[in-house]
DNA sequence: CGAGATTCATGTGAAGTATACCTTTAGGCTTAA
DNA sequence: AAGCCTAAAGGTATACTTCACATGAATCTCGTA
């Protein structure tokens, strides 16, 4: 780096005019004044966790829809409203949030217990102890005083899938064991199909009423996005049709409002970063680009060694063969890569595993096929673009410690 | 020719193992009275 | 004697291994038309 130059580069950039205005209106974490589109959807949650301000106990919900569709939103934003009116009153209700997605996080039954205790402000070990007194330490927590707690569970589906149903069967059962305290779910899933393949009895249970969110259409989320540029960016910083375009564009991937805004906050920051004074459609191409880089990128970094060293395998085969891959091929190739970076291999069995698990990730897609005479095994295609296949293969190798 | 039987390569479930971490307990040491 | 530290014992969750069996269509086999 040129470092003498440095003192003028930040004095440059602080003369330069952003282009944002108050920049946090779009950026992933901030929570509007108004949700567009979806008084319906928001109604009806207000409607079944009204009850809890009298202190009765809210129906569970169970909210469902595709990404970028408002769910985590709408959930946050009443149970938000709630508080401000109970608050004052002194009427005890407690939201807790937590995202089951997140990777050694909450994704055990366990885990997602830690991180409730958590946002009590108490913290247990990580591991070690029974789950069972896991629970206690929070029934032991939350029953010194009269309250209404509304559990809400993001990503629901993940941690199902992961844990097994029990865990949500054993959270309702918590009730029966509180005389004073109330527990209310709202799980949060964008797997359509994840209701369906739970039992009847944990179904009944946790979606006592259900919620769709629909997919937004292109007009509304021009919508939205103009509501936000309004706040977000100083005026006539975007081109002619831009947001149109790049409601056009979301709207083509199933109507997700979440990429929409990133796409328009990453374009901006791109076309700041330029030194340009507008932000261009070009600079849209890009920001669709990096986006998607970025979100590979981060998945895969986040991976632990193992897993990283399978697809780091997968990659690397599927840039050399055109044709889809099988998990015997994966291994081979997975065995040598481990001996040449130190790695303990692991077995068949668990590799199969885990190319379960990146296919769960979306990294690949994996379809158990059977090639009949000559066996069953699973076709593996790599659901990334090339160049970003490329740039990532060079990430993993860095972090493999190969040359 | 067609219905079964066979076959292959790996999926998949269950049970066992290793590891990392936890609490409890008991003994030994220090310290202050 | 009280307090504190340490090591050992006994426990759990999780990632992984081992073992054993399940799968499912291409291919083979063999009786039959």
């Amino acid at each position: 780096m040129v470092q003498r130059g440095l003192t003028n580069f930040f004095e440059s950039f602080l003369q330069k005019e952003s282009l944002f205005r108050e920049k946090k209106v779009i950026q992933s974490n901030y929570t509007p004044d108004v949700i567009p589109h979806r008084d319906k959807e928001i109604g009806l949650v207000a409607n079944i966790l009204a009850p809890c301000l009298r202190l009765e106990r809210p129906s569970n919900i169970f909210i469902y829809g595709k990404t970028g569709t408002g769910k985590t939103l709408s959930a946050i934003y009443t149970t938000n409203q709630i508080l401000e009116v109970a608050k004052p009153k002194g009427i005890p209700i407690k939201v807790i949030y937590v995202n089951c997605k997140m990777r050694r996080v909450a994704d055990t039954e366990y885990r997602l217990i830690t991180s409730v205790l958590n946002e009590f402000g108490v913290s247990v070990p990580s591991t070690g102890l029974p789950t069972e007194d896991i629970y206690n330490v929070l029934i032991k927590k939350i029953e010194t005083e009269k309250m209404i707690l509304i559990l809400v569970l993001d990503e629901i589906d993940q941690l199902v899938k992961k844990a097994g149903d029990g865990v949500i069967y054993n959270l309702t059962r918590l009730n029966e064991q509180l005389a004073d305290v109330q527990i209310a779910l709202i799980g949060i899933s964008n797997d359509l199909m994840f209701i369906d393949n739970i039992d009847p009895r944990v179904r009944s249970s946790l979606s006592e009423e259900e919620i769709v969110f629909p997919p937004y259409n292109a007009i509304q989320l021009k919508n939205i996005l103009n509501n936000r540029v309004k706040r977000a960016f100083k005026e006539g910083v975007l081109e002619q049709g831009l947001v149109e375009k790049c409601a056009a564009y979301a709207a083509r991937e199933h109507g997700d409002a979440r990429r929409a805004l990133e796409l328009l906050r990453v374009a901006a920051e791109i076309a700041e970063r330029s030194s340009s004074e507008k932000v261009k459609i070009d600079h849209l191409d890009q920001a669709e680009q990096k986006i998607e880089r970025d979100r590979v990128i981060d998945i895969v970094t986040t991976q632990p060694k193992q897993q990283q060293a399978a697809l780091y395998s997968i990659f690397l085969l599927a840039q050399k063969t055109k044709t889809a891959l099988y998990t015997g091929d994966v291994y081979t190739l997975y065995k040598e890569i481990c001996s040449k970076s130190g790695l303990r291999p692991l077995t068949q069995r668990r590799l199969s595993d885990i190319i379960g698990e990146l296919d769960m990730l979306g990294i690949i897609n994996a379809k158990v096929i059977s090639k009949g005479r000559f066996g069953r095994t699973r076709e593996i295609i790599v659901a990334v673009p090339q160049n970003i296949q490329k740039n990532v293969t060079r990430i993993l190798e860095q972090n493999l410690d190969l040359r």
